[in-house]
DNA sequence: CGCCAGGGTCTCG
DNA sequence: CGAGACCATGGC
């Protein structure tokens, strides 16, 4: 592959790159015979290996890939604020090098409103289907970009219900109708603290709680944003000695013991969870 | 085949 | 604020 190497950040902290695509964050990339991952930044067509920790790159990506696999995240000092309970100890042990990716603001959200009640496999299924459908062709790869809001917006419910979303059809429909015509600007709110932040996206069809920490953790670098789903609830539960909670307390009792990072260590604890099986 | 999934929203206490 | 009903689909 003409590639050349890119390093990590300047502490040496390396990549996990597997575990990081298939942690379910970002749903569209694919892993070719030779280990090497085809996936879209935008609509860049890009190919990612990992050696030894390093990213090798198409010469001219580096700091494309570099921002989107977020190199610059100092793992070693969020390491060293993980909780120190078991739990979240062997899930550091297990996702060693899992970063949190920096993905394109609308593309995540649109698909994490397409999450709701469906499995990460589904959610792939639907993302690859709404790009086919409705995204633009990139040469070079044989993904289509995933659709601008302009243009699912001026898609029929039905139309996106081909794409396997059912009832999310219409929350799609009416956040990309909001996004096209100006309501939210996306790429403007980074600006925001927090809690301004998640009220405005907690204001668009379909972002509840979850949805919402899912964007602003993977597409607003907000480290300590905490999705808490099926799975994560029942992690925290377990921590909690089998005693269950509403979705509130789970949620303070969350922010209390994963530490500032707490978003990472929820992505941890949830790869962690989901390939248990045992 | 039945089960379950990176939930949101609405209604009713 | 909390609990329940309802929503559609597909992988397994």
């Amino acid at each position: 592959m003409s590639s050349s190497a890119i390093r990590t950040s300047p502490s040496g902290s390396p990549i996990a790159l597997g575990l990081t695509l298939e942690s379910g964050q970002v749903f569209h990339w694919k892993k070719d015979a030779d280990a090497r991952w085809h996936g879209l930044i935008g609509d860049v067509p890009v190919t990612v290996a990992e050696c030894d920790g390093s990213l090798l790159v198409q010469p001219g990506h580096e700091d494309l890939v570099g921002k989107y696999f977020s190199l610059d995240h100092p793992l070693e000092e969020i390491y060293a604020k993980f909780p120190n309970d078991p739990a979240s100890r062997e899930s550091l042990q297990m996702c060693r090098g899992l970063r949190i990716i920096r993905q394109p603001r609308w593309e995540c959200l649109a698909t994490f409103i397409t999450s709701s009640m469906k499995r990460v496999a589904s959610i792939r299924a639907m993302s690859f289907a709404i790009r086919k459908k409705f995204g633009q062709p990139v040469s070079g790869s044989d993904v289509e970009a995933y659709p601008a809001p302009g243009v699912l917006a001026a898609a029929s419910e039905s139309d996106l219900r081909t794409c396997g979303l059912g009832y999310r059809a219409k929350n799609l429909l009416l956040t990309a109708r909001r996004v096209a015509e100006g309501g939210i600007e996306l790429d403007a709110l980074c600006s925001l603290p927090t809690p301004e932040l998640r009220s405005s996206l907690e204001s668009l069809p379909g972002v509840g709680t979850k949805v919402a920490n899912c964007v602003l953790l993977f597409a607003y670098e907000r480290l300590d944003a905490v999705p808490i789903d099926v799975w994560i609830g029942r992690v925290l539960m377990a921590m909690r000695k089998g005693r269950p909670g509403t979705p509130s307390q789970l949620a303070r009792y969350a922010r209390r013991r994963l530490g500032p990072y707490a978003g990472y260590v929820q992505q941890y604890l949830f790869h962690r969870a989901r390939n248990a099986k045992g």
